[in-house]
DNA sequence: TGACAAACTTACTGCTTAGTAAGTAAAATC
DNA sequence: GATTTTACTTACTAAGCAGTAAGTTTGTCA
């Protein structure tokens, strides 16, 4: 699953085979269909995992005890560890891209971690901006939505452009909602 | 071309094949490889295309006499088409989600089409604040990154939560920088 | 010690893929 | 009217793909 993850996000969906993790982990391709029957079973279960994890994070209280800002900087810094490391690309992002070729279920998966990320990041903006924190025009919801896309975008960006361009997106998100 | 375009925009540049578009045509397998031999070329051919078409409009006086808040709904509503019309995903994100899977040729056309883009939303931005159309903070440069990957991740996000969220990152977006 | 299950390997199937070589029919050129 | 060029078709290859069926090893537990 820790391979499926990182090629899901190195090279999407229709980018890998099993014949990659197997050949990775030094075992057979039928081995990887052992424990997960289908390609689409695998990606499930990795968006899954994610989301999960990412669930645990927010209700941990090592993240729910920071300020407005410091919250607002552990979102970008998972971004940012996902460009450092090997230039990896937003897991929602790779599979939207490739949408209407992944399976049904799989879909599902993404819509449901998407919308969650959304969740999260609008309700921090929203305390934020109440507490005095943040300032910015519009809803939170839309807010959320520019930040959440353009990061993801930005990690896409990098590919082509250099960490740089990454790192000018964080930096000028920060100021148009920092106070 | 229009068909490898609209694949690519809709797959992805791993997510369609030769195939696909004789099928269409209702040609056979190898006439599309009598015009473009090699998958590659077929790609960089379409990537051409499109710089070309992108230049050919910003440097057309229909779109050069317009004022600073129309030219930046110009570009706004290039994307919106696209996601009108099949809701298609921009090239340039596409090919960066599988940029360490496809051909290096494909991969500097991808470069080049992004550094253009953003070298036009850039100029526009920071002339559009001189004149007092928009206001910002940070430069011009990483406004303009912020603004295009913002479309471009937000294309995306619509395949999984729909329209309404694109809308929601362009309006956004537009409120964050007119007067 | 024997039964059973978990985690594989071996060997394969059927399908799709990009790409090619040789032949053909029609149109343009000399 | 002969020759060449353009735009294909037919027929194929070699590789890669997800997925499967049957056999094998290894560890666990009664």
């Amino acid at each position: 699953m820790n391979l499926a993850e990182e090629l899901l996000q190195d090279r999407g969906f229709n980018g890998f085979s099993y014949a990659d993790i197997a050949g990775q982990l030094g075992v057979k391709n039928a081995a990887i269909h052992y424990h997960f029957p289908s390609k689409e079973e695998l990606g499930i279960a990795v968006i899954k995992r994610y989301r999960e994890r990412f669930k645990l994070w927010v209700n941990n209280s090592r993240i729910k005890d920071l300020s407005y800002p410091e919250k607002l900087d552990w979102f970008f810094n998972i971004y940012s560890d996902f460009r450092v490391n090997n230039g990896k690309v937003c897991l929602v992002g790779a599979l939207e891209v490739e949408f209407n070729s992944i399976p049904e279920g799989l879909r599902k998966e993404v819509e449901y971690l998407n919308r969650e990320t959304l969740v999260w990041l609008e309700a921090i903006l929203a305390e934020g901006r109440e507490a005095g924190a943040f300032q910015f025009k519009g809803t939170p919801a839309s807010k959320a939505a520019v930040i959440y896309s353009s990061v993801q975008g930005a990690l896409q960006m990098a590919r082509a452009l250099g960490t740089k361009k990454f790192c000018e997106v964080v930096e000028q998100n920060k100021q148009d909602v920092l106070v």
